[in-house]
DNA sequence: ATGGCGCGGATACCGCGA
């Protein structure tokens, strides 16, 4: 099973590329973050002729994460638990059955910046609660993953150019401590895993030719439990997407799983 | 590269992203 995480930076806009995006990767399952929809403007039509179920969790303007799976999603879950009061739309959770049972969680962790300031304090906030959620998954002892835009550098490997981001929301100390805790609870992510060489990047600016530059970081990852890593056959970044016409500023990210 | 580029939702600019 081909499970892909996408930060597509707009569903109306970015419809065509999606579209074919999925025509030539056919995930299996796709995890998709800042749909910038409602729910009822979301355009399924097109997904559900391609075989694709479709569960969204979507806010005006901003935000907004789907799932897409060609099997039936059971389960599913909107808002990542532990404030009722948070209306931004960054998780959503189900189960999808193959051969085994795998929990999906797609999410868009807040950018946070500028930091410091409340955006930041924001999402330090969201990442205890991401912390757990992520306990909870790991008791169930069961495969898991947690997918999407996690808005962390995760080491200096991981970006061009580390010092241009050392104050930045994605690469400062505490986010990275935020998101290491998270990951050493138990968590295999899946390109650190299977592709630990430097220069794998998942985002580049619009700006100044970053891309031909690769003047980009890595910042969207597949955290699994235990029981999901040991299914993992491989992995991978689609980063050819990035140079096709109209693209989001992400590229998707896959795992395929014996499941 | 203290400048850029792109999206959405409000209007002929702004908030937001990373």
């Amino acid at each position: 099973m081909k499970i892909a995480t996408f930060n597509i930076n707009g569903v109306k806009a970015r419809l065509p590329a999606v579209l074919d995006w999925l025509d030539e990767s056919a995930p299996d399952v796709a995890l998709l973050q800042e749909i910038k929809s409602v729910d009822e403007a979301f355009p399924r039509e097109p997904f559900e002729d391609r075989g694709y179920n479709v569960e969204t969790h979507g806010q005006k303007g901003f935000n907004g994460v789907a799932i897409l799976s060609k099997l039936p999603l059971e389960d599913v879950a909107r808002g990542l638990p532990g404030d009722d009061s948070d209306e931004q739309a960054r998780w959503i959770e189900a189960t999808v059955v193959g051969e085994a049972a795998i929990r999906l969680c797609g999410l868009y962790l807040p950018n946070g910046n500028p930091s410091p300031g409340p955006k930041y304090d924001y999402k330090l906030a969201w990442m205890e609660r991401l912390l757990t959620r992520a306990q909870d998954l790991l008791s169930d002892e069961t495969p898991a993953l947690m997918a999407g835009d996690y808005n962390i550098i995760p080491q200096a490997e991981d970006a061009a150019r580390p010092d241009a981001w050392r104050d930045d929301a994605l690469f400062r100390l505490e986010s990275r401590n935020a998101y290491r805790r998270i990951v050493n609870l138990g968590f295999t992510e899946a390109i650190r895993a299977r592709h630990p060489q430097p220069g794998l990047y998942s985002f580049w600016d619009y700006q100044a030719n970053a891309f031909d530059r690769n003047d980009g970081i890595r910042i969207d990852h597949v955290l699994m439990t235990p029981q999901c890593a040991d299914l993992m056959r491989d992995c991978g970044i689609e980063a050819e997407v990035r140079a096709k016409e109209k693209p989001s500023d992400h590229v998707p990210v896959w795992v395929d799983l014996a499941a």
